[in-house]
DNA sequence: TGCATATTCAACCATATAGTTGAATGATAC
DNA sequence: GTATCATTCAACTATATGGTTGAATATGCA
């Protein structure tokens, strides 16, 4: 319970800034390793690390050990969480949905 | 675009507090005023006003006046939008449920 | 062992965030 | 207009975050 809102916390928190957004993004179609990462960005390592261990303490990411490299791939269960959370409203968006199609459609006659 | 980002940027950050998520719940099912929100936590008003101040940014709420009190209700098109984020991802959380499925059905037989 | 490569840690800085208190504003009621 | 209720603003404090630089650690290779 507690556990769980806190993973929020930290889930929505990693989500809030566009580098790591765009981490997750490369990571999730394949592994790789922190240099991979960090080389289009124009940061520091240091820095990028630092967005890694934020993902990691999200559990949006698992790194793993491959000789001297780190290799970084997404972890989909956190984000699986994130859309529970929005399980309860989405009735809320899709019923406004719904009407703005049945607008567009009245219109139309 | 840059817009988008920026939203999500904002609608994230929102949802990475538990008070406000709480406070989204609570307006989610009926317009309340920013007194009636404020009422069950242990914060000053100030400290609730700043609280609505970001989901507003974020647009994840709506506020209007009647008389002296505030309306505050949920605007759910912003969630549409985190939901569509995920959309991207889906794919690979339920890859994986498929495959635990799979895998809790072999070891039945 | 010693060197190179890959990554992280520690210390620091600037800015943002979450909270407080007390004053200010907006709207209604008298 | 004045008092009152509801809310926000301003100023401040403490802590968190995102970045830097330079040293430290871990692994692989000669």
């Amino acid at each position: 319970m507690v556990e769980y809102a806190l993973n929020l916390d930290y889930i929505f928190a990693s989500l809030a800034d566009s580098t790591r957004r765009d981490i997750l993004r490369r990571v999730s179609s394949q592994e790789l390793s922190v240099g991979e990462i960090a080389s289009p960005y124009d940061l520091t390592f240091a820095a990028i690390s630092k967005h890694l261990k934020v993902l990691e303490k999200a559990k949006l990411i698992i790194k793993r050990r491959r000789g001297k490299e780190q290799m970084v791939r997404l972890s989909p269960q956190a984000l699986a969480n994130v859309d529970k959370y929005l399980e309860a409203y989405r009735r809320l968006w899709e019923e406004r949905l719904d009407s703005l199609e049945n607008y567009l459609k009245e219109t139309e006659e």
